[in-house]
DNA sequence: TTTTGAATGTGATTTACGTCACATATTGTT
DNA sequence: AACAATATGTGACGTAAATCACATTCAAAA
C-alpha cells in the first residue's frame, strides 16, 4: 500500500535522506511568518518559533506519524496536504480529516503527553514544520493569542467530531455519502453560484470518510448522476442540483419512534 | 417523555421557583473551593469564581440547556449527574457523555461563542454552579493552571470522540454494547479483582450510548447472562468473566480485506 | 502504442440488526 | 395490596447495506 520512500525529489544531498532541516532558511521564515496560526504574532513569538522549528519534507503517501507512537511534535503544513486516519482491527480505514496547507496537527499529544491517537499520511508531497512539545508549550505560555486560537481549534474539532458521531448513529449509509459530498464541495472558480469538487478523491477515500464501502459510494454517485444531481467528469464532480442533494441528505427516515 | 418539572424539592420560596441564586453561601463556597478544576487555586482566582458564580438547582430529567441555544454559560456539577445528548431528525437519542459531580460542561460555547451543540439533561436532582462566558474567560486568562486543565479536558474529549467514531465505523452493534459495558464497569467495592456496574442504566440509555436499539441491548445482556459472562441482579450487573467479554468486544469480524 | 495496475460500475447473494408485536417482570404510587 | 407505569425478554419479519464477483474504464509505465 505505502510506497517505499525514494528520496529523490527536493533532496539536495544525494545519499543521505535529508528529511529534517532547520527552518532558518528564507523559505522557512517566510512560510512560518505567514502561517495562519502565527499571523500577527509579535517578533518575540516568531523568534521562538523560528529558533525551534525544523522543516521536514515528505513524499506522497508517506506515513508522517503513526498511532500509539510516543512522541509529541506538532506539525505545521506549509505546503501539500495530509490525511488523518485510523484503522480498525480488521484493517478498515476510517478517515478523520484532511488538513490542507495552513493547518496543523499533532497538538493533542503535545498538550497531554499521551501517545498519538491516529495515523497521518501525506496526500501529496508536503513541506512541514515541526515543533517539539516543549517549544509548543512555551509558545502557548508566551503568546495568549496563539493559545486562544489553539483552544478554539480544539473546540472546532470537538464540534465536528460530535456531528460526525450523530451522523454515524442516525443517518443511513447513502445519507452519509451525500453529507460527505456536501462537505467537500467548493464554489466553482469560473461559474458563479455553482459548486464542484476538485480534485475528487477516490471512492475508497470517500468511503473511509463516510464509513461505508467503496461499492456503496459508487452506487450513490451513479444514482446522483442518473438523477442529474451531480455529474462526474474525470477528476471533478459538478453539483448540478444542490437543493435536491441537501434534501436527500436531510430526509429523515420514516422512523418517528422516540424510544 | 420529559416530566413537566414540578418545583417542589429543595425550593424554599413557595410560589416563585428560585432556580438561580448566588454562590456566596457556605454551601457554594465549600463546594467550589473543593471542585476538581479549581483545586489548589489561588485566593485571587477563587475570589473571581465566587464573585461571579451562581447556583442553580434542577430536578431529575429537567433539561438544563438545549441545542442551538445562544448562550455561553459554563456549568459545574456540584451534586448530581447530567447526560449530554443529541437527537436525530427522527427523534433518536444519541448520548455523548454522562458527567458526574465534579465535572463541568458548556465550555465549548463559552470558548468559541457559538450556540450549544447538544442538550444537557439532569439524570437526577442536581446542584450546579454557573459562570458567564465573560467570567470564564477571565478565569482562563487569570489562572494559567486552570486554562491548561481546561485544554487538557478538551483534548480528552477529542480522543474519546475519535475512539467513538472508530467504534461506530468499524464495530458491530453487539460489539458496541460490549464496549459500552466495559466502559461502565467499576471495581467491586467489596470483592477485590471483581467488576460490576452499579447502578445499571436502563437498556434504553445504554442503547443511546452504543447507538443501537433497546432490543439489541436486551439481547446482548441475555446472551452474556446465558454464557455466564455477566449477571444481572436488579440494579447491578456483575461481570463474571472479564477476559471473555473483552475478547468479544475485540474480536475482529472475519473481514481481513484491506480495501 | 501496449501493458499493467488502479479505480470504477453494477448485478446477485447474504446477513446483521432494526422494526414490530407482544408477554413478562420490575418499579414506584395510591 | 393493588395498580399503573416503566422497564425488560424474546420471537417473527423485512430490509439496508455489506459482501462477493466480475466486467469495464481509466491512468500511469514500459
Amino acid at each position: 500500500m505505502l510506497d517505499t520512500v525514494t528520496m529523490t525529489s527536493e533532496t539536495e544531498h544525494p545519499g543521505v535522506a535529508a528529511t529534517v532541516e532547520p527552518a532558518h532558511t528564507s523559505e522557512g521564515r517566510a512560510a512560518l511568518a505567514e502561517f495562519p496560526l502565527f499571523k500577527g504574532a509579535s517578533a518575540a513569538t516568531l523568534d521562538v518559533i523560528l529558533r525551534h522549528a525544523n522543516l521536514r519534507r515528505c513524499v506522497a503517501d508517506e506515513e508522517i506519524l503513526s498511532r500509539d507512537e510516543q512522541a509529541g511534535d506538532v506539525y505545521f503544513v506549509l505546503r501539500g496536504e495530509v490525511r488523518i486516519v485510523n484503522y480498525s482491527a480488521s484493517g478498515r480505514e476510517v478517515a478523520y480529516a484532511i488538513i490542507p496547507a495552513g493547518g496543523y496537527f499533532g497538538e493533542l499529544s503535545a498538550i497531554d503527553g499521551r501517545p498519538r491517537s491516529a495515523n497521518v499520511l501525506a496526500v501529496e508531497d508536503c513541506l512541514l514544520a515541526t515543533l517539539t512539545p516543549a517549544a509548543f508549550k512555551e509558545l502557548l505560555a508566551l503568546d495568549s493569542e496563539i493559545a486562544a486560537r489553539v483552544m478554539q481549534k480544539l473546540v472546532r474539532i470537538i464540534r465536528s467530531a460530535d456531528d460526525r458521531i450523530l451522523d454515524l448513529a442516525t443517518l443511513s449509509a447513502y445519507q452519509r455519502v451525500y453529507v460527505e459530498v456536501l462537505r467537500m464541495k467548493k464554489p466553482d472558480p469560473v461559474r458563479p453560484n455553482s459548486w464542484l469538487i476538485y480534485p475528487l478523491p477516490t471512492q475508497a477515500q470517500i468511503a473511509a470518510l463516510a464509513s461505508t464501502t467503496r461499492e456503496t459510494v459508487a452506487r450513490v454517485l451513479s444514482q446522483l448522476s442518473h438523477d442529474h444531481i451531480a455529474e462526474r467528469k474525470s477528476k471533478t464532480l459538478y453539483i448540478r442540483d444542490l437543493a435536491r442533494l441537501q434534501a436527500l441528505a436531510a430526509k429523515s427516515q420514516p422512523d418517528g419512534k422516540m424510544n
